[in-house]
DNA sequence: CATGAATGAGCCTTCATTCAT
DNA sequence: TATGAATGAAGGCTCATTCAT
């Protein structure tokens, strides 16, 4: 049972999963891919749909680790830490989707039409970024830089959304590019994380 | 080969496929549903995969249908006029979605992680749903109330993503309350439509 | 139940099973090349097993008909009787054989590997006509033409054979030229037909 | 991969295929046969088009062995020689047909009405006996105990011809007397193997 | 009489999982 | 501990046959 074929086993399913989804992916290919017996795999892991939470475990710890490296926890005092901030995240995020474009491929057809039990843990994940989200924005109201009468659930909802765009976008992107590393200029990228932020701070209209 | 045969599979198919997901309906089980032989679907599909594109074709159609009867094409002329449109098409969408509490499910189980092929038609869905948005804010730049410097292609990407947050949760509480017809009132989804519109016209900041 | 009807169903089968064989025919195969309802089949024929001997029995009777046309069933007296004997009745299974290329395709594809009823019947035929071939041998001996000694009936089963190869030839080339009724020049054939004839009468040592 | 498992599903379906023909032996049958489960058939062979290859493989290397070592390859130097050597391959032909009665019921059951890819391969190894056969005669002629005037190719067809009325022969035997080994003396095979062998060098006439 | 919609038996094939080595 | 041979549940799909219209 050694710690690192288990951490092997991992990547080698989500490399499977995130190139071929998660119903056409076999244990064996898992197994081939590592150049191990397939048999070795349930020395690991419990079955099939075991290994989807362990997958989705990594993923999250991996990504909400880079964030925190990138992002003081610190909360923003003014409108302009808080834009700063929200910037901040965004090329995060940025960073982070595109460092691999396994990630939001994965996200896709590895986590959804799974099961009812995953979609229910995403949606949970989800929720707690929207209540992160949200606590983001009442502590902005409570500095007094954000309107007083925003819907901070609703409103965390709506910025959420705006990032999952860019998530989906991400992962059509990575289709598009095959499955290779080769990270062309996130320029896209950026340009949504700038309208994004305009949008919320600036709004819409002239 | 009657017509109305056609139209009762389509419409079990997408409830198996919103209740169980793709890969966990079998032809049976849509069958089943329907009362008749499983054999005989295959009189009105070519196989499993073929009717998923049905399903979807008129999914589609009947969106477009009901946006449409909500929304009059007319092009906006004023900020308010504008405002008022997206409020219509926000209703009419949450009107739509909450209708039938099956048409966000299947948007999830039934449509993403069947097939390459087909994500690459959902894509080009949101792609033209991003090109049309983009419309409109192109159209608003010209006519004066949106601001001149406002990157439509993004924005408008970003303003699809707040709808999809809305349809995720619509997902979401539909899984929540079952696949039965129990509309409860859909509050939060119209909360989170004045969220969106806010955002959009109004901006975050104080 | 028109007799036409009947005849029509035969022939359509029997060009069915002879250029895809019986089981890769099916009755729907057979009903749309007739441009009939393929519930009409049943109205005619009791199954799918039934159809194949009645294709049976109207190829023997065609080809007994075309064989007896040509030949006069007068007995041979003399030996260069019998020899020219021979010759028309090979010339006239050439002629046969040629003149529908489906024929000896279907002796393969749709006579072999049925059932073995089927095969019953096969070999029975193949003993009736050895038995004919035994009965021309004994008259030969009978009239002192040919040798005594000779084993009427096993000389009779190699003759056949010899004529067995001959369909097969053709068999092979209806294949290699298509269904289409082109007739190459049965030169081949004709050259088989020789060299039988010299085989049974002048031997092959010099 | 046990080799030994392969030869014995290999063993098997020659058995169901020669029993039952191709088209009415399902895998599970093969498998029954064997006391294995149906999935592992899949381990050795792609499907169920494979292993008929194989089967003929396996019968085809068998029968050449066994005709190999029966018969000795040097050519005859006389007519008497080829006289011998004729009759030391029917009788190893015969020989082999009796020894197991399954081999003739499966070149018809198994083999013919398949595939048209199957009957292609068939066809070609009628020719390369053809041309076999057309090689001793060549021989023979130009040893000078063979008519100069022979046309080998079509002799050497009509002689392989009454070589499959034996074959044809064995079959019926075969069928009549079930599966089983019991060996009849092949007392009518023997007596054909005379009858050709003395068609072929002493003619018919007297 | 003709039709073709409906049916379900039956078969091929896949693959998650087990377990003896 | 690692392996991979074996297994059989499960499901997609075909097609001969029936029968109401």
């Amino acid at each position: 049972m050694r710690e690192e074929t288990r951490r092997d086993i991992i990547d080698a399913a989500f490399d499977c999963f995130a190139t071929n989804g998660y119903h056409d992916t076999s244990i064996a290919d898992i197994a081939t891919r590592l150049g191990i017996g397939h048999g070795t795999f349930y020395r690991y892991f419990q079955n099939k749909r075991d290994i989807i939470d362990h997958v989705v475990d990594d993923l999250f710890g991996r990504v909400l680790e880079a964030l925190a490296t990138d992002n003081a926890p610190a909360a923003a005092e003014t409108l302009d830490d808080y834009r700063a901030q929200v910037g901040r995240i965004a090329d995060g995020l940025t960073g982070i989707l595109y460092s691999d474009p396994r990630i939001p491929r994965f996200l896709f057809t590895g986590t959804v039409g799974v099961d009812a039990e995953l979609n229910k843990r995403m949606f949970s994940v989800l929720d707690s970024a929207n209540a992160l989200t949200a606590g983001y924005l009442e502590h902005g109201i409570e500095r007094g830089y954000l309107r007083a009468d925003l819907d901070v659930d609703h409103t965390a909802q709506a910025v959420m959304g705006m990032l999952l765009a860019g998530v989906i976008a991400c992962a059509r992107d990575a289709g598009d590019r095959g499955s290779a590393d080769d990270s062309g200029p996130p320029e896209q990228q950026r340009e949504l994380s700038i309208a994004i932020q305009r949008l919320m701070f600036d709004g819409i209209a002239r």
